[in-house]
DNA sequence: CTCCCGAATGTTTGCGTTAACAATCGAGCC
DNA sequence: GGCTCGATTGTTAACGCAAACATTCGGGAG
């Protein structure tokens, strides 16, 4: 294994000379061909590690036309989801023998996205996925006419787009009904940036649970970024009309205020840190779900009741597909390729901070 | 812009056919070599717009010996700081015009280090960044003998390898100091995993501000893994040992227990947790500082204060130190390469979680 | 003993690009 | 008017590998 004393790295024809091979069966010994009587292999494998030899990929990419490299396109990989899905991506990745590329953008406007597929292209990546969930960079994407397999991964299920996601509106679903469950008259619902597929489907499935019981549908409370900021912010406008709930006098028509499904667990943060500095206890006054099971969840004060979503799982199931995507390529005469729609269930993961509503 | 209709993607010649050129002019163009009469290079660049050329990048790697490509190891990308980092190489790699490859590591064992420096060298990297702080990641890569220019991130500052990092001991002095002025006889230190270099660093730096006053040092609260659940384990044996010290009777000889500085924010939180479950109050009877300033940290009840790194900075001074390497390549008869460390200073950001201590 | 066939290995070609070298073309100069 | 020089363009040769196409060799069938 010795390192290249300041010359050329060794090449294939190095290997064979040294193996008294021809390059040839050296190459052969590379690609597990059959045909290599057992003693030759053998030598070969010596003079390759004798030499420190390393086959060169750009060549060996440039004839067989393989990269075996796969861009990951994501936004804002700060965040626990994205972050954890480019992680579950990576590890199936390395199973699949991949290579994984990432172009992070700097927004989510169209101009960035399709930016970051050419420089992707440009890479020569077999295959994209994208965490990219808002709607514009989704609508952009559905225009690349590429042949490069693509697929998004929660951006929701509706998209036009080969999709893994996670069934945002059964989640969302589950924890409305859980509060109603409890017994409050209605739910509340923090909403995530309205331009994102999650949030618009998350609330959807809130909407849809509230009238599944007959359940008042109030106001949704718009405005979050998915931001803990955000949260804190609507929580601070919250606590005010709770105040006023308290006097009957004030009654300005609106559903009490008992219970709140937010749209992510950071929010759901921020709103409990509003709730608690106005002087309001979680769960006595107000019960709260979130969504997505950050591993802090279950550490703040109180524990959050939230909706899971394995994000590990999300990134291996897109890898799975864009995968699968490649391998059944286009094929003359291909009909318009089928798109694979993955959806993964949610699951609630009951903790403190919702409770039954007081009388 | 056409898409190849099925057929091979258009070459240069191609291009150069269509233009009434030779493909050797198609490349000046393309690498804006001087010497190239302007109604040629137009009549090229409409050619290659005409066909959707792009350039095969493994033909170019073949000949150039160039990729353009990063590698990034990582351990556990979804921690807030190696995400943060990961977004701020990304970033700074894409003005360098680099791609970067990332290689998640499955834990932080030697043979699984190397495999990814393996994997990456692979795949032609020119350069490869670690966000790996573990001792055994970082004594495995000062064995590296390769001729791949490799910097650590976040791996402390006392690495034998080129690096990147905040400085910890300035950090760590500063909360400690911080504890000390507003008049807490001592202050405990809740420690991370002992075998990141971040974590030795930050006790070593609590040590010094106790030793720097005079101030007696406590056993460090070990077992921390940096995760709030730790955080929260932690904060129960506490709660308990804080309820014995209020009977004078139980005294133990051991320090009064009424300011920890935690080596990251979310063992702050599960502590904070813990504490509150006791029954024990955020700044009142305990005073916490944590360490990052991740989001979420201004909304943890009470809000926390902490030390600030900058992430985001940290990611793109790494990548310009690997590309600041890529530059002062060998050289033949170069001395042994000098090791650049950048240390960045933290910043301490007050919140309500510390305050004086009653008498 | 010869022929045929398959296993094992070698030789040649081409992948798409850049670099090195060659050729052409004009203008300026003596 | 021939010559030199620089600007512009073309031609050829790598780059390192795998696939297609030879070749060799040995053994079994006839």
């Amino acid at each position: 294994m010795r390192i290249a004393d300041h010359e050329r790295a060794p090449v294939m024809a190095d290997v064979a000379r040294v193996a008294g091979v021809s390059h040839q069966t050296v190459s052969r010994v590379l690609n597990d061909h059959p045909n290599v009587k057992p003693a030759t292999r053998d030598r070969v494998i010596a003079a390759i590690r004798e030499l420190g030899y390393r086959p060169n990929a750009a060549a060996r990419t440039l004839v067989t036309r393989r990269t075996r490299s796969l861009g990951v396109i994501s936004f804002n990989t700060t965040l626990y989801g994205p972050a954890s899905m480019l992680y579950g991506i990576e590890q199936a990745a390395k199973q699949h023998d991949y290579f994984v590329t990432v172009a992070a953008l700097a927004s989510l406007d169209r101009r960035s996205v399709l930016d970051a597929v050419d420089r992707l292209r440009d890479q020569a990546v077999e295959g994209i996925i994208v965490i990219a969930p808002e709607t514009t960079a989704v609508s952009a994407l559905t225009q690349v006419r590429s042949d490069v397999p693509l697929v998004a991964v929660g951006c929701g299920t509706h998209a036009a787009l080969a999709s893994v996601a996670v069934d945002n509106e059964a989640g969302a679903e589950l924890a409305t009904t859980y509060l109603l469950d409890l017994g409050h008259r209605t739910v509340h619902h923090l909403t995530g940036p309205r331009s994102w597929l999650d949030a618009q489907e998350r609330e959807t499935g809130w909407r849809r649970a509230l009238q599944a019981r007959g359940a008042p549908e109030p106001e949704p409370l718009a405005g979050g970024d998915w931001s803990a900021r955000t949260g804190y912010e609507l929580g601070r406008r919250l606590a005010g009309r709770i105040a006023q709930q308290a006097d009957p006098a004030a009654a300005d028509g609106r559903e009490p205020l008992t219970a709140v499904f937010c749209a992510n667990d950071h929010t759901a943060l921020g709103l409990l840190r509003a709730l608690q500095q106005a002087g309001l206890r979680v769960p006595e006054d107000v019960s709260l779900v979130g969504f997505d099971d950050i591993p802090e969840a279950e550490y703040f004060g109180p524990p959050l009741t939230t909706v899971r979503q394995d994000f590990d799982e999300l990134g291996r199931r897109a890898l799975g597909a864009v995968v699968e995507l490649i391998g059944t390529r286009p094929g003359p005469g291909a009909p318009a390729r089928q798109m694979p729609r993955v959806s993964i269930g949610p699951s609630l993961v009951v903790r403190a901070s919702a409770a039954p509503p007081r009388h």
